[in-house]
DNA sequence: CGCTAAAGTTACAGACCGGTAACACCCTAG
DNA sequence: CTAGGGTGTTACCGGTCTGTAACTTTAGCG
């Protein structure tokens, strides 16, 4: 303990990294600040001169996902630059990647089903940032030179936020196995017409 | 106010219809027993006369929900008696107007997500009532004469679980927006070949 | 009527929650 | 060396949560 990783890191980006993986393991309601502060080695009066209240701990924790996952999608064209047709199936593979590798899903669409009220500050954001990645895949799909890439795109979201849902509620040898199976004979079906 | 239908119905009925409700619209970790109990015209010590704890309460709401779900399925057998390819379009539609007549999903995937503990006792509940309802899509599927029927099931699966959950997310006029045209266009696909 | 079982009432225990106040500390910039 | 901002510590507030105890009231039924 106290090795310069815990130590040097300031304890505003600890608390953020410790809340989202906390938030994300046991839900929002699931995990209260003093568990957060606790695990991230600091206290109670540290997150809240950083943080106006867990509200606005939850949302900056989402935002700081979403950019997780933008580095993500800017990985596939670092990967294949131009090439928007392999973009699409490194998209499916590492989107089934993810669903084996962990088992709690999509941590916007889970707060958005645990944050039930309408007028929940985190509730736009979440409304924002999924539109923002519900762009970039029609894009990606459009520039694939698939058409109805609009229509694609929305089957691959709802296929990919369902598998992650169904991957909680009947488990991994549920309907989620067959992610890839069914998103690569979407892609070919769509790129047939 | 204390109109026979309120009083007539037994305590337990009351607390578990309410209970349902009430875990539907705001989560389970939202509400809290005090708030089922007094809208549902009782009192706590009634409810715990009638369920062990509110863990249990939890698992009788999810299997009452079940049967309603299951009264559907019948009514589609009713309405098409053994037309099952009729029966299948009957479910499409059916769940269509269900994602517009309500924004909170389902109740057990709910529950899955808003449940993170792994040894929650409520999760083989919800595992075993989701598997029946997988088993009775994919025998639909199969008795409609649809090739790869297990597929196509599942694939439906995660279509409506995914609508279910991006209604909460991104709104209603997101990618479920299409769920009908999806699901109809992959029923054709799979009974072309 | 009178008995009994179910239901209502009140109060409470013990834990946890989000959030704040007051104060001691330490490290670094000047 | 010193001043000051960031941090840690402790204690606390008011509220909510699940669950229980003891007692009173009500309702059905022979």
């Amino acid at each position: 303990m106290a090795d310069g990783t815990t130590e040097r890191v300031r304890p505003r980006d600890r608390i953020l990294e410790t809340a989202q993986d906390m938030f994300h393991k046991h839900g929002i309601k699931g995990v209260g600040v003093d568990a957060i502060t606790e695990a991230a080695g600091t206290n109670k009066m540290t997150l809240y001169r950083h943080f106006e209240s867990k509200d606005d701990l939850i949302i900056e924790c989402l935002r700081a996902t979403a950019c997780k996952a933008a580095a993500i999608w800017d990985a596939f064209e670092a990967e294949y630059p131009g090439d928007k047709l392999a973009q699409l199936h490194a998209w499916v593979r590492k989107a089934a990647d993810m669903l084996n590798a962990d088992s709690r899903g999509c941590d916007m669409a889970n707060a958005a089903i645990e944050l039930s009220e309408t007028d929940h500050p985190a509730r736009r954001v979440i409304k924002e940032l999924k539109e923002a990645q519900r762009d970039r895949l029609v894009s990606l799909c459009r520039d694939a030179g698939v058409g109805q890439a609009e229509l694609l795109a929305d089957t691959l979201s709802l296929l990919l936020e369902g598998a992650r849902v169904s991957m909680q509620s009947v488990g991994a040898e549920g309907p989620s196995a067959q992610f890839v199976r069914m998103a690569e004979g979407l892609i070919a079906s769509f790129r047939a017409r």
